[in-house]
DNA sequence: ACAAAAGGAGATGTCAATGTCCAATTTGTT
DNA sequence: AACAAATTGGACATTGACATCTCCTTTTGT
C-alpha cells in the first residue's frame, strides 16, 4: 500500500466522528431530557393516555429507547402503563403535582455530594471547600427544578410566540 | 475444567467490579472532579511547580489519566507544562484570577442551551418552556462556580476542621 | 556528550449509557 | 376463540468517557 494512503485511514475514522457529533451535550443526560418531553406532553394531553409510538413521534424520541425509559417512570410511579387496545401512557398524578425535579430524579437522580470523595486524613480541609461550592452548585439545580410544576409549564408558554428564539435575550 | 470452576469465572469479574465502584457519581464528570483537585492542590502549593506523579499522589487521581487532563489544562492556558529536570505542572495564573467555572470549562464546557433540542414547527411552545426552565438551572450553576476563585477556596477552609462532616448540616 | 527527570502522544482496554430489534405477554373487540 | 393493539422484556449493537500502558521527546545538571 502506498505510503499516502496509510496516513489517509489513520484519519479518517477521527474524521468521521467529528461529523457524527450533531447532538451537542448539555450536563443533564439524554434520559432525562428524554423523559421529561415525555411527561410534558402526556401534562398536555392530559387526562388522555397516549401511545408510546405518539410519544415518540411528538417528541422526537427513539421510541424503542424512550419505552425504556417510561418503564422507568412507571417503577417510580410518575405514569401509568396499560396494555392492550386502548392503553397506553398516562400520567399517575395531576400536572399540578408534579415538579421537573420529580420527574429528573425519578431516571436520573440528581446526586448531592454528601461527603468528599478523598479521604479526610490525607489532605487539609481545602478540598472540602471545592465540594461544598460544588454541591451548592448541585442544590441550585435541585431548587430550580422543584420550583416549577408541569401545569406552571405549560401555563408559562402561552403568551409569547417561538419561545426557542427568545432565550438568549430574556437571559 | 470442573463445572463448579467455570461459574466462579464467570461471577468473579462482576464482583471486583463491584467492589471497585467506590465512587457514586454526581452531574459533573470524573475529568471535571480530577481536574478541579489538580488545580487546588496546585494552588495550595502556588507558585511551586509539583511534578504529575505528586500531584497524583496527593489528589489520589490516577497519575496516567491525570496526564491527559492537564495536557487539557494546558491548552487552554490554565497552567504550564515544563519537561525536564526541575520541571513540572504550574498554574498559569494567580489563583485570584482562576474561578471555579474557567477549570470547568476548559475541561467539560458547560453546555448552555441555545435552542429548543426540537424543530420549532413540529410541536407548540410549551416543551421550549421546558427547556427554558433546564437553561436557567445551566446558568445557576455557571453563576455558582464564577463566584468562587481559587484563592478564595483556600481561604475558606481555615476556620473550621472538617468540613466533610459540617456539609449536611450548613445546608 | 550523557544520563536522569520530567511531560507528550498514540494504541488499547473496559464499562455504562444509549439505542435497536424482536418475540412474548396482556387486553379489548368481534 | 380468534384477532389486533398495545406494552414488556431480553438480547444485541454502538458510542464515548474513563483509564492504562508503552514508547518518544524535551530539558537540564554534571
Amino acid at each position: 500500500m502506498p505510503r499516502c494512503l496509510e496516513s489517509v485511514i489513520r484519519v479518517v475514522p477521527a474524521l468521521t466522528r467529528q461529523l457524527s457529533l450533531i447532538q451537542v451535550e448539555h450536563m443533564f443526560s439524554q434520559t432525562v431530557e428524554y423523559a421529561l418531553r415525555a411527561v410534558v406532553h402526556l401534562a398536555m394531553k392530559s387526562p388522555e393516555p397516549q401511545t408510546t409510538a405518539s410519544i415518540a413521534d411528538a417528541t422526537k424520541v427513539p421510541s424503542a429507547y424512550l419505552s425504556k425509559v417510561l418503564q422507568g417512570l412507571k417503577e417510580k410511579g410518575i405514569v401509568n402503563l396499560q396494555r392492550g387496545i386502548g392503553g397506553g401512557v398516562s400520567l399517575a398524578h395531576r400536572p399540578e403535582e408534579l415538579t421537573i425535579l420529580d420527574i429528573v430524579n425519578a431516571v436520573d437522580p440528581i446526586q448531592r455530594i454528601k461527603h468528599c470523595p478523598l479521604d479526610l486524613k490525607s489532605h487539609g480541609a481545602n478540598l472540602c471547600a471545592l465540594h461544598l461550592r460544588m454541591d451548592r452548585a448541585l442544590m441550585s439545580v435541585e431548587t430550580a427544578f422543584r420550583s416549577t410544576t408541569l401545569a406552571e409549564l405549560l401555563q408559562d408558554s402561552n403568551p409569547s410566540v417561538p419561545l426557542c428564539d427568545q432565550l438568549a435575550a430574556k437571559l
